[in-house]
DNA sequence: TGACTTATATGTACAGTGCATATATCGTAA
DNA sequence: TTACGATATATGCACTGTACATATAAGTCA
């Protein structure tokens, strides 16, 4: 294209930019969709609601709504996480945003992603209320990416909706990679821990073993714990000291 | 609130949403802005347009445009590198959603940030087509995050639009962090360049000074850099080799 | 030709990590 | 009561990557 074609199409697309009135014509719908996360028995769970309504009826789906038009994103973020997970206060972090056109067959839709960490024992008894805690399978190793199936209790792989499944794979890659520099591990415990507990948490996210002794070294000289002087008990063993998170040592 | 309660505001909730048709109702309009970032001299640019209508007439903000209502978001992205400062096929990534109620004192405008990395050359001359290149001063160390102040080639700091400052540091925060474990630096230069040239993309996104041998060895070991045989000329001293970037060493 | 500048190569100290070993402290069962 | 199994905690050592220092190479320019 020559500078002088290129100069012309730039001034009618400044005309028009400048002439548009953006409440005046169609545009996408936009929702949040929420990534709650948990860690139970080493094995790391997404909290997803079945779809009672065509189309995907049946599949399961992840927490969502739509974004009302004077609501903030995290706003709605944190609305929904309390209206369909009745969490408050907890972890959460915009993700990313999908939008690709024929995402969602209805309509336009644009969803603005987040992922929530919750301790497990928060998250008791959200079955009542129709919230399924799927185990996540993580086919890659690292912080590559790629793909995720949602399991039920027994192993069966459980259909999810739109492309959910790649919204919570990302979920994955992101926290993965955030593991390694930003304390999140004690998001997912309750306020007191052992250091077991924490790596079991460490290895549950990043699908590998963790060397025990380089682990607990880290993670004091990173200067984000503090002992408690109290212990574990009743655990058959030598009860190993609970510690709690600390913004700076 | 009760469990009572909540299960009955639950079932509210979801017969709106299932009632509920997104296209019927007002929602935010959709836009996405660039953060086009390039690296010359050693100073860290940012490629601006000059608003000519209120509001914030007369300040700098990123290029940007609002998003087709078929149209995917990576597609829109690149629609608005390509008419606005002309480039194709270079890095451009997703960056942060930014939705915060008056961000946009006109309407409900929810941003779709993009952040863009193009080589110095390729941006020649787009300053008679209105864009000015901005110089980067970032206030904070690390990849914790903080200010950005854009300043003229005097020195002068230059007034932004809306939250752009925001979105410009957000990416600014981004490359630093993304810097340690992928390579980005080559996008930022010609095909061949030398190692000191890498150093210097490095030293510019991170604000400090690296340690040359270390820094040979790292991107050597990393096996992702090639040489050519070939090497610079004319330089007064030593000539330093010429690598090329390859995925696979 | 020699001074100057930067590239490239090599050596050393130090910090972080993986791995091995030794000791401590609980529960449990003979 | 005691022996045993399990895990916690502490310490030492090898290996790796990085920061820093030193030495040599290869150009330009006066």
């Amino acid at each position: 294209m020559s500078d002088e074609k290129q100069r012309s199409r730039d001034r009618a697309e400044q005309a028009f930019l400048e002439s548009y009135d953006p409440t005046q014509f169609e545009h996408p719908s936009l929702a949040v969709d929420l990534v709650i996360l948990t860690v139970r028995d080493g094995e790391l769970l997404v909290a997803l609601v079945r779809r009672d309504e065509h189309p995907d009826k049946g599949t399961w789906a992840l927490p969502g709504g739509f974004v009302a038009v004077h609501e903030g994103l995290d706003a709605a973020a944190a609305r929904v996480l309390e209206t369909k997970a009745g969490q408050r206060g907890v972890f959460l972090e915009q993700l990313y945003t999908f939008g690709e056109p024929g995402r969602d067959p209805r309509t336009r839709v644009v969803s603005v992603s987040y992922y929530a960490l919750v301790n497990a024992a928060r998250l008791e008894g959200l079955d009542e209320r129709g919230v399924l805690l799927g185990r996540l399978r993580v086919s890659w190793k690292g912080e590559s990416g790629g793909r995720v199936d949602v399991l039920d209790d027994s192993g069966r792989k459980l259909p999810t909706a739109f492309d959910h499944a790649d919204i919570i794979a990302m979920s994955v890659k992101r926290i993965r990679g955030k593991l390694d520099y930003a304390p999140i591990g004690f998001q997912l415990l309750p306020a007191t821990f052992t250091l077991r507990a924490l790596q079991n948490v460490h290895e549950a996210i990043l699908g590998t073993d963790i060397n025990k002794d380089s682990f607990r070294r880290r993670m004091l000289a990173a200067g984000q714990l503090k002992a408690t002087g109290k212990y574990e008990s009743a655990v058959g063993h030598r009860p190993a000291e609970l510690y709690r998170f600390t913004r700076r040592s």
